[in-house]
DNA sequence: ACCTGAACACCGTTCAAGT
DNA sequence: ACCTGAACACCGTTCAAGT
């Protein structure tokens, strides 16, 4: 029942984007985007909720900004591989781990599309899309077709997490009783949710992912836009 | 500068779940998702904001109901077409559609992963899945690929015209401004993104969330999990 | 049984006043 | 120049009081 975790960083050094960014992130990670609060913020780092808007332009520039530094981190992460599709490959793992670990990203990678997060994403996914031969004209919708799995899936699953998280159940329990409700739904309205239900239960998710990203590796072979050399 | 649209309807059938839901989305596609407010909900229904609370457990049920409504609509539109991907390119483009033109879907249908709205969509497709062949063992990675990209493009576009409404522009110009950005990036750290800048001006996004689906049934089939024969 | 609307415990954000 | 923190204009939600 501890409000507050850590009993709040002392005010040493002087108050800086980095320092307050840096604080929203614990709040974030400990509470979910609700746990994120200019008030908690500010007592956090010892300091007058009106303070942070020196350093910050309003809420939604802080959460981008947080959001951001764990795109930066998890897209430094991965190394180049051997081949193009195996460092796709990483990259996308890095990105879904990533998210799982702060799942508050999930949703805001979503809310703000303009800025340096996806773009960070896409420069890094555009790159490996280009290395394995996709030419010009097909290669905006490699990219945008292989961004929007990455961020869709990643955030789909980091959501799972997130509900079961705030029901206080463990991965293993929200999806089994997921899975339970769905073998009990009517079998005339829902016959494949029905007969789903236990491969559901048993699936693992980053398995399904990586499985989804060379579904989608296979098509750009089997529609001439890839090489299969190239694919590892 | 009209803050009340439509001056509010009358109140002469009883409040019910049906009609507060019906409000909220008229809220919700007027102002996002900052639009919908409990103050601003029961003044439209001529009562007070604990009124509806007889009809609705919390804001997030009602942002729940409010998405399914619309899923369910967008489901119920495309008729079976001659082939299962046919079928499903129909599906997947009625929700694109629906979300586009409701873009708070986007964000509440990630958020709510256990309830109706996604697990009518989870049925809907699955159900083409299963009609395109594919053999049990691998139908929940199919589906878990589809969905999420479904889910995340669709979401992702509809994020896109949210922030280009919220600035007042129309999509040419949002996307234009985007790529012009682009185009003067760094291009020691932004070679990809700097060269693909053109393309993104001029993409249509219906056409490249199209193409990603065929690229994910282009994926199965070589994969050996579809029939080509199958697949339209 | 259902509605009403004031009241409660919060928000993000601003801005005069301090240092 | 930068911080402070009270004040403003909001939220979602509750609950005694009404009908």
């Amino acid at each position: 029942m501890a409000k507050t975790p850590t009993p709040a960083s002392r005010r040493e050094e002087p108050l800086s984007r980095e320092r307050v960014v840096d604080a929203a992130i614990e709040l974030l990670d400990a509470g979910g985007e609700a746990g994120l609060t200019f008030r908690a913020l500010s007592e956090r780092l010892a300091t007058g909720p009106g303070a942070l808007y020196g350093h910050v332009a309003d809420k939604n520039d802080l959460l981008t900004a947080a959001c951001d530094r764990i795109v930066a981190r998890a897209l430094a992460l991965p190394a180049a591989e051997d081949t193009p599709s195996a460092t796709l490959r990483a990259v996308a793992l890095g990105l879904f781990e990533a998210i799982d670990a702060h799942p508050w990203v999930g949703s805001a990678l979503t809310r703000s599309p303009g800025p340096m997060p996806m773009l960070r994403i896409l420069e890094r996914v555009g790159q490996q899309v280009q290395a394995l031969g996709v030419a010009p004209p097909a290669q905006w919708a490699a990219v945008s077709t292989l961004l929007g799995f990455i961020v869709g899936v990643s955030g789909q699953n980091a959501a799972n997490a997130q509900v079961a998280q705030a029901r206080g159940l463990d991965r293993d329990d929200f999806l089994g009783g997921l899975a339970t409700r769905w073998s009990q739904l009517d079998p005339q309205q829902y016959p494949f949710a029905r007969r789903i239900a236990a491969d559901f239960r048993a699936h693992d998710d980053r398995a399904d992912y990586l499985a989804g990203i060379d579904l989608i590796l296979a098509g750009l072979i089997s529609t001439g836009r890839v090489r299969p050399a190239d694919a590892s």
